[in-house]
DNA sequence: TTAAATTACGTGCATATGCACATATTGACG
DNA sequence: CGTCAATATGTGCATATGCACGTAATTTAA
């Protein structure tokens, strides 16, 4: 983020921007908002640790799930819960690394991908180094906070679950 | 989101993708995963409401934080804690819509934004939209249920904060 | 006052995110 | 068997995200 020195005061400009004076943090009411601004912290805070091993932390999410079975695109899309086309190219790296590769299935529409030889030796390392953040970061929120998070993530998950395609 | 039939089985390819029996959601306890995933869902659900006017939910960050007074890009990027480098960037279309427009300052380095008569207008609509949005979710998460979310992130954003360039 | 450190920004790069639109396969039906 | 709807994916576009590196303006210090 900003390397903000301490108490730096951006605010002398002709235009009067107010002597900061607006509460403490953030007066939007935006659940959303602030969502994706932890987010921004929290995914920083992983991958100041998976650096170590040059992933970012959506790159490992997609290893992860492919360390059990070949995936076809769609099937891995809907595990992820991301978007079929972020994870198309979000694959592209991975295969470039030589981490991940694309298998033949019988439909020849579909994309298989499985972890190569090399990715599952990967995967030994990755994981570590995630271990670690994981553990970093309870160690910084607490762990109880972290497991009561992690289910009101969840439960939020559940509850905000897509309509799941009514349109048919 | 993938627009998938209920019930779909991608899984007949000849590497024998396992019949999914795999636990209900995700084995993966990480929670920067869970969270980027809410957000994708939390994301969608806002601009599903903000389409309305035509708003990415982090323009209407933006438009939200200038509503009061000219902002320095620093000093914006601070309160929406975001690089300033994507602020600077997504400030661009708010300022071809015509909604926000940068004045003159007195540091020549600072570039100092501010809402247009236009975009004070917009803004009346672009909240009502939000409102709207907002609504939605407390109906769809529940209305304590929501604000316990809230709060917790709060409290995560919090703990989390970054540390503050300690390196000096 | 002048050189060095600080501060505010821009830009290139690589990825993330998801929508709209286009294309290729398959499967179902007549 | 040929059509047509359903399915799986690709591509272009616009934005989001943040790092590394480079530059201009300002401040600090000598």
């Amino acid at each position: 983020m900003n390397k903000v020195a301490v108490l730096q005061s951006t605010s002398r400009i002709t235009a009067r921007t107010g002597s900061g004076m607006a509460a403490s943090r953030d007066v939007l009411p935006c659940t959303g908002g602030r969502l994706r601004r932890l987010t921004r912290r929290m995914t920083s805070f992983y991958e100041q640790h998976l650096r170590a091993v040059g992933l970012k932390l959506s790159q490992y999410s997609v290893l992860a799930h492919l360390t059990t079975e070949p995936q076809t695109l769609l099937h891995l899309a809907d595990k992820l819960e991301m978007d079929r086309t972020t994870l198309s190219r979000g694959l592209q790296p991975l295969i470039e690394q030589g981490w991940v590769i694309e298998v033949a299935g019988t439909d020849a529409r579909q994309r298989c991908f499985m972890l190569t030889g090399k990715g599952q030796r990967f995967w030994q390392e990755a994981e570590q180094c995630w271990r670690g953040a994981q553990q970093a970061l309870e160690a910084q929120l607490g762990r109880d906070f972290t497991a009561n998070l992690q289910a009101q993530l969840d439960q939020a998950l559940d509850r905000l679950k897509p309509a799941l395609a009514e349109d048919n």
